[in-house]
DNA sequence: GATATTTATAAGGTTTGCCTTATAATACCT
DNA sequence: AGGTATTATAAGGCAAACCTTATAAATATC
């Protein structure tokens, strides 16, 4: 059943499994965007995935996980967040750092342990930075909540999970106090994509619109 | 500084520093057994090793580890141990199991991980299994003990450790009683490098002499 | 000292995961 | 429908760790 993969293989199908989020079908060149791999290898990747049944490449359209694909991407999700969490809670490492250091203990996690970690953290249900933590089925809840940049200025919300995350932008936002459980106001949005001017706990900060499509919050009030 | 290593460098660090009890030149030969590779790899390997100076390698006479080989080594065993004591006592893994699991995750464990953990741990000095925990520093304390083989029937001994460790070895181990902390008589000893006959709480078990030579003890009492 | 064993090296091969450059096929857009 | 951009594939390469088979060199043993 529970087959181990290498850490390339489980990065690939993690990565697709973030990138999926209405379970549509994933462009390879966004794949290796993300993984910073040229496109052809991560072609060559996806056809030796394709061919382990773990992935369904439409020419021309885009990668999908299979069933067997998207389980075992979901256990890795699953055992990274667990991971976040341990780091975060009972080792004190910093919220920016303990996504990088999850990533590495991920690929070295069977079931069991997943299990056992989960156990002994009580069954936690999001990572440090708000991301759900899959269930054992696979089962993901995500909350309901919209992307910094699609809001207007006046605005007050709470900020809710950064996805996806990556070492550089959780080290950004650290030090921006951009964190789940902050409240957020928006202030101004300079025109010509520019910057969205907020303030979280009485601090104003400068958020460029790319780095908010990766702040999720949810409005909790209005200025008028 | 801290350079990281892949997984297969890091593996031979630790086997070279395993068996190298009085810190003689090992083999070549014994280095292939124990990992599970082929002679040639192994020198191949060895070689590589040498070419980043992390082991000098005498031809006919084996191999041994520079300096920062050896720290390097000593720091990947104090990762193992913790994680393994960690597994243990906190994710109740069995005693058998943890040894295996640790060998994954001591390749995916930085030295501010490893030093989040001793502190989480409260600075354990033993594994599960007997083994010393090197300090921060790389400095190793082994408790004075003899191995199981090398003594006479009618002695009674306290089992102190299990070395070196291997998942089959710890299997078969803990199916007969025989952890660190156990009370151990030997009843006697079979002809012909025949069996060792022991009694530990009450049980009466065989022990091989191959798997006695793992089974590290100190004399508490005699018979006589 | 001759022979057997151990150890080292040479040669050729495999797999995985990456790379670049170039070309072909398809999709998208006006 | 035509042109541009995206995507796929072909071709050739590289490095790390493994493998086997064969030979050479050193050491150990009688
Ligand atoms: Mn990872
Ligand atoms: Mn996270
Ligand atoms: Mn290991
Ligand atoms: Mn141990």
């Amino acid at each position: 059943m529970h087959e181990s993969f290498n850490e390339s293989t489980e990065m690939y199908l993690k990565t697709i499994r973030e990138l999926s989020i209405d379970n549509d079908l994933i462009a390879i060149s966004a794949l290796a965007r993300r993984l910073e791999v040229s496109t052809v290898s991560a072609t060559e990747m996806v056809h030796r995935l394709e061919e382990h049944k773990l992935v369904e490449h439409t020419p021309y359209k885009g990668v999908q996980l299979t069933g067997i694909g998207c389980q075992h991407a979901a256990e890795i999700i699953r055992s990274h967040r667990l991971w976040e969490r341990f780091l975060a809670d009972h080792l004190n490492i910093p919220w920016a750092r303990v996504h990088e250091v999850a990533c590495r203990l991920e690929h070295a996690t069977d079931t069991k342990l997943t299990e056992a970690l989960d156990a002994f953290l009580g069954h936690p249900t999001r990572c440090p930075h708000g991301n759900p933590i899959p269930q054992a089925g696979g089962v993901l809840k995500t909350a309901v909540t919209t992307t910094l940049n699609t809001l207007k200025p006046g605005l007050t919300c709470e900020i809710i999970r950064i996805h996806p995350e990556s070492a550089l932008l959780l080290e950004y936002l650290a030090s921006h106090d951009v964190k789940p459980g902050n409240q957020l106001h928006i202030d101004e949005i300079a025109p010509f994509n520019g910057p969205i001017m907020v303030t979280i706990g009485e601090k104003p900060h400068a958020l460029g619109q790319e780095i908010a499509t990766h702040i999720f919050v949810t409005v909790i009030g209005s200025d008028a």
